[in-house]
DNA sequence: TGGCAGGTTTGATCCGTATCAAGGCAGTTT
DNA sequence: AAACTGCCTTGATACGGATCAAACCTGCCA
């Protein structure tokens, strides 16, 4: 129960290919410091910026609240889950991280991770020593920018939800939102795998568990979805588009 | 109605004393850059980094959404509303901008402000060229590191009010927040002033601003606060801070 | 094969907050 | 001073989603 903070594994050193700088090819950096002139000077200074950890299995816990800070990590496979539990012992989901997408911004100011995570199926991670991400920062000015768009995209994301919307209208930006995220790294937009819980997917929207199961029935009965357990078919993409457009802002 | 984003005004060249680094004395990044060694020659490559703008006065505009995006500023005096109008009509804020606090870090992913930005009284700002900025941050690790922080500030922030809480329970969290932040620039932490209508608050805290009139109303019979107009005084602050402390995480 | 446990669904009821509808109050204009 | 105009308050009612209670899977382990 009680792990270190991301557990060690193989330690990947950074290969300098010319001019060009290659480390894991599916976490969300590599476009930043691809398009980016190498200084080899940087490189020699950091023999370990990236390793690679996992696989973690479902419950496994990436960070807790309260770990010291010193790494950001990108998702390379499954999905992980990031989270709080209040002083009456109710857990809130504040976000579900897919491969490509990077966890652990909200903790660069502190010292400390302000929350969980928590892997919901088998995942593999990118650890970035966060000190030494910034570093290489300043000199390829990419990255720093690339770093500065990714938190603050955040900001926004986490904006979205907290509208006051209907269970309807947040239901469907989720699962808006979900398939375009599974799109944007090649998976099928229109038919997926939820890997979270019903109960994880109410704690995100601020829905009862019973509400989720409600709604999704409805969506089916009205032929915007099929459901299966976990398994999703998004059928009545239009409609359900036009739910979440007021959330999403679309 | 149709003003330029960021109206101009006197431009400050920043002054290079000794080693340090002198601009606006009351903006956020002040901090950051005096206590850091200056690199003469970033000075030299960046005359105009900061300008000083204002006064604006009640409904100008800082930006508006779609408005391209080239600038930060920090808040000097008054208060700067940020907020999105829904496809609907509806206005939803985003968040209330103090003296010392950040603006527009969350357009820095994106060629256009996601947001529109208001004066809610007599404001004046130091506007920061964001490009500029990162360039200067790539040479003074210690801004860099003072931009993730903010940014990462906002990502928690955010993340506070998404919870599923009473109307009690937020109002005492915008209450308390509110007044920390008037504390942490020195002004009375126990009697101040909203700047901010009641719908304002309402939309902030996705109530109806009946629900908010109630509550205020409440809790000056349960003696938590004496509220008159928009003069607030804090009384029972302990019993206020313990409503808020779940949503504040504290 | 049977039993167990977690997650999920379904139905009945309740509660908090929105909504609707007036009325009040302070500052400003005429 | 009267009328106006935002903004705020107060009361009555409606409704969405939470909560409570119970049955139902489905996978897992004995």
């Amino acid at each position: 129960m009680n792990q270190p903070a991301f557990p060690r594994a193989d330690a990947h050193i950074i290969a300098n290919d010319g001019d060009q700088l290659h480390f894991c090819s599916t976490c969300a950096f590599s476009q930043a410091c691809l398009s980016e002139g190498m200084d080899k000077r940087a490189l020699n200074d950091l023999h370990v910026l990236v390793e690679h950890v996992g696989p973690l299995h479902a419950g496994d816990h990436v960070f807790r609240e309260g770990d010291r800070f010193e790494a950001i990590a990108a998702v390379r496979a499954g999905t992980v889950k990031t989270y709080v539990i209040d002083p009456d012992g109710r857990e809130h989901v504040l976000g579900f991280h897919l491969p490509g997408e990077v966890i652990g911004l909200s903790a660069i100011d502190g010292e400390h991770y302000p929350c969980n995570a928590v892997a919901l199926d088998t995942v593999m991670l990118c650890r970035f020593s966060f000190p030494k991400m910034a570093v290489l920062a300043t000199k390829l000015p990419g990255l720093q920018r690339h770093l500065f768009r990714l938190l603050s995209r955040d900001i926004g994301r986490a904006a979205l939800l907290a509208g006051d919307w209907s269970a309807d209208r947040r239901m469907a930006a989720f699962l808006v939102a979900f398939s375009q995220r599974l799109a944007a790294r090649g998976f099928s937009p229109n038919r997926f795998q939820l890997t979270m819980a019903r109960t994880d997917i109410a704690n995100y929207l601020r829905l009862a568990p019973e509400t989720v199961s409600r709604v999704l029935r409805r969506f089916q009965m009205d032929g915007l979805l099929v459901v299966d357990r976990r398994e999703v078919e998004l059928v009545g993409r239009e409609q359900l588009e036009e739910l979440a457009g007021p959330v999403l802002r679309q």
